[in-house]
DNA sequence: ATAACGATTAGCT
DNA sequence: GCTAATCGTTATA
């Protein structure tokens, strides 16, 4: 399968709703020992800077969400809840504290391997279903943060993919977060069995 | 105290 | 198949 080439800086420099929307069937890539696995994505969220009451940045920098802060195309990954790991994209100019967390997608490549790391008896289509699934399918931990995704050669990066078109987009709310709910800035692949929640509806055109 | 969550359970369609 | 409710567990502020 063709997951074309790896995304460049200028993919991330942008505003993080319109960067979560065009992440939407873009393909990421993570290496580790036992294997690799891509998953192309299907739902993604974006998150502003310290206008963002939702945001790990909504204080200002701290010591998690200091990587948000540095240049796009970086990972953040934090802990979550006691048990949980999620991944984020750094984007924006340098210093706006945006990212775009991966909420959940398909295993296109090594679902051998993402299998393993799931529970016995998950689905092909909850592998990665779900921040905490994704980032568990790939292998995820604390030492994959603030990683370059725009290096070819990377542990983890993100591939061009097949952007889906505008009649395949839906948007709405956030989930999972208790401040600043409404904000429509929740994208998914309509149709997608991997995508729970129904609140969304045809972005405005 | 709270949290950008997921697994499980219970009950309904 | 679906939804709602409950809980586990620890970093962060």
């Amino acid at each position: 399968m063709a997951r074309g080439r790896v995304l460049s800086q200028a993919f991330y420099a942008r505003d993080p709703a319109t960067v979560a929307r065009d992440l939407l069937g873009r393909v990421v890539e993570a290496d580790s020992p036992d294997g690799l696995v891509a998953v192309r994505l299907v739902e993604t969220e974006a998150y502003a800077g310290e206008d963002d009451p939702a945001s790990h940045a909504w204080r200002g920098p701290t010591p998690r969400s200091l990587v948000m802060y540095g240049p796009p195309g970086r990972s953040y990954v934090y802990f979550s809840y006691g048990m949980h790991w999620a991944l984020n994209l750094v984007c924006g100019e340098r210093g706006a504290a945006a990212a775009v967390l991966l909420r959940a997608g398909e295993v296109v490549a090594g679902a051998d391997v993402a299998r393993a790391r799931r529970r016995p008896g998950t689905s092909d289509a909850r592998l990665a279903s779900g921040p905490a699934n994704l980032a568990a399918s790939l292998g995820l931990g604390g030492t994959w943060n603030d990683l370059d995704v725009t290096a070819a050669r990377g542990q983890l990066r993100l591939r061009a993919g097949s952007p889906v078109g505008d009649g395949d987009v839906l948007v709405g709310p956030r989930v999972g977060i208790s401040r600043a709910v409404d904000v429509p800035w929740r994208f998914t692949v309509s149709g997608d069995s991997r995508v729970s929640s129904p609140r969304l509806r045809r972005p405005p055109a």
